[in-house]
RNA sequence: GGGGUUGUGGUCUAGUUUGGUAGGAUACCAGCCUCGGGCGCUGGGGACCGUCGGUUCAAAUCCGGCCAACCCCA
């Protein structure tokens, strides 16, 4: 096998991590690279992955009376810096417009980091009394953020694939609601369509959203032990309103300024899909996921080829009645051999052989992405075998995952076995903290890690800061992070 | 932010030390074939050697700038 060098995939997941990436993501056919720095190109099928992860969470916003929009992508400096934290946060990555042809721009245009003051500028247009609250749109575009050093496709990009929620409402309470339903909706789309094990939880004041009143997080933590922020849902407060004057009539014929809060996921899940399923052949995609979950390869003689092209297709166009992503592979120029390899780089979850032999006996054999098992079926069972195995191997993923991490979450006391374990492997951090600022900086500088999260379940408290020892009743995570 | 590696048909690469205009594999096209794990055979087409400049009679090769990708560390 090893002579099948620069075909397949030539790093073992294990022993060069970053390597095995930046293969997987180019040779599964999801992505190219673009002639700009930090930018890539989305090819077809990774694009559709994409498109299964927009569907499913437009369906529940929507559900819950959330609105789609366009924002332009250009914002005025004077608008980008109306709030100071902010834009202080932001302008170090800030892509700038400064000609228009070769007229040099009296006021220069930032491309959207993010569209908050944009989108909020408009907002204060639109909002007069309660009785136009709660406004609840979001934008599916892509933000631009300037990636000077290192670069990794789907993780650190200088665009990015997104979407960003934004919504206004009459009170705090209403606001926090929100906050939350959304980061459900995020956390259930990650685990029950990803098949990715995921924390809930709060930033700290340093690693929060630049401008929100409090951030809520999904961190979940890749192979190589570093964490992942798999999505936000921040609270804004007050502290967009003011500035943008959102203000309105409340019930009691009293003006107000709203309460806000804005929500993002990204293509980095993409990233983390890879990452966590993959393997030393490639992709591994959960079926909720796949954007093709069965393929159909047809195995001939030539003399045969007509007869099992034929059944082939008939296969195909029975199951394709079903909600299924089903495709078959009726490529000539290739062998039957040649394509198992292809799907499996290309992580389908189901494959089905058929051959000769298989139409004589009236069987099938199915094989299984993840555990490369194969079974041997009988032709009328097809469906029901296809819905079960798809399941057990949605099932069967994630539970793989939930191990892993829970077995790399790990409570520590001692600060300097926190040091060995984070320069060593990695992985989630159990550990006390005082909630000083000082504390968290330290221990960034010293370890590499932050506080990736305060974690909503709670864990069992030795009440002494890991760091200064003073005491503490917050048990948070620390990792090292992409 | 600091350091390192790399760039040659679509892909992987030989050639660079010691300058003389590029060779292979694979992929592609045509035709054969016994297509159940990246088959085999015959013939064919495809290269501004990342880019810009310098040195030279002559540059993939030497020198410099730039662009891009990858890796390690903060």
């Amino acid at each position: 096998m090893s002579e099948l060098k620069d075909i397949g995939i030539t790093t073992r997941k294990e022993d060069d991590f970053s390597e095995w990436y930046t293969q997987v993501v180019t040779k599964a056919g999801l992505i190219d690279y673009s002639p700009v720095k930090g930018f890539i190109v989305l090819k077809p099928y990774g694009y559709r992955i994409w498109e299964i992860i927009k569907e499913s969470l437009d369906k529940k916003l929507k559900e819950s009376g959330h609105q789609n929009g366009f924002l332009p992508i250009l914002i005025p400096e004077s608008l980008l810096s109306k709030e100071k934290d902010h834009f202080k946060g932001f302008t170090p990555e800030v892509f700038w417009v400064t000609k228009a042809g070769d007229t040099i721009l009296p006021d220069k245009l930032a491309v959207r980091p993010t569209s908050e003051t944009l989108a909020y500028q408009i907002f204060s247009k639109w909002i007069m009394s309660y009785r136009d609250l709660p406004l609840k749109i979001n934008f599916w575009n892509s933000a631009l953020r300037a990636e000077i050093k290192s670069t990794k496709p789907f993780i650190r990009n200088s665009e990015f694939l997104w979407q960003e929620g934004h919504t206004v409402h009459e009170n705090q309470q209403e606001a926090e609601e929100e906050v939350l339903l959304i980061l459900n909706y995020y956390h259930s789309i990650i685990e029950n369509f990803l098949a990715i094990p995921t924390l809930k939880g709060i930033k700290s004041e340093r690693e929060k959203f630049v401008g929100a009143l409090y951030t809520n997080t999904l961190e979940s933590l890749m192979p190589d032990g570093k964490a992942l922020q798999m999505a936000t849902s921040h609270n804004l407060g007050q502290n967009f309103s003011k500035p943008f004057e959102i203000r309105f009539l409340g019930r009691d014929s009293k003006q107000y300024f709203a309460w806000q809060t804005s929500w993002g996921i990204s293509w980095r899940l993409i990233g983390a899909l890879i990452m966590i399923h993959g393997d030393n052949k490639g992709l591994i995609l959960p079926p909720k996921i796949a954007p093709i979950q069965v393929v159909i390869v047809p195995i001939f003689k030539k003399k045969d080829r007509a007869i099992v092209i034929e059944e082939s297709k008939k296969l195909f166009a029975e199951l394709n009645s079903f909600d299924l992503r089903i495709t078959v592979d009726d490529r000539e120029e290739y062998t039957a051999g040649w394509k198992f390899n292809d799907w499996e780089i290309k992580g389908v979850p189901l494959r089905i052989n058929i051959g000769l032999r298989d139409i004589n006996n009236n069987n099938l054999e199915i094989v299984r992405r993840d555990t490369g098992e194969k079974m041997s079926i009988k032709r009328k069972d097809c469906i029901n075998s296809l819905h079960v195995y798809l399941d057990q191997i949605q099932k069967s993923l994630f539970e793989k995952a939930k191990i892993i991490q829970n077995n790399n979450i790990v409570k520590i006391t001692n600060y300097d076995e926190m040091k060995k374990l984070l320069n060593e492997k990695g992985g989630f951090i159990l550990a006390d903290w005082c909630e000083k600022e000082e504390c968290e900086n330290n221990i960034k500088i010293e370890t590499g890690a932050d506080i990736r999260l305060i974690p909503f379940e709670k864990y069992p408290s030795d009440n002494k800061c890991i760091y200064c020892n003073e005491n503490s009743k917050k048990t948070v995570i620390f990792a090292k992070a992409y």
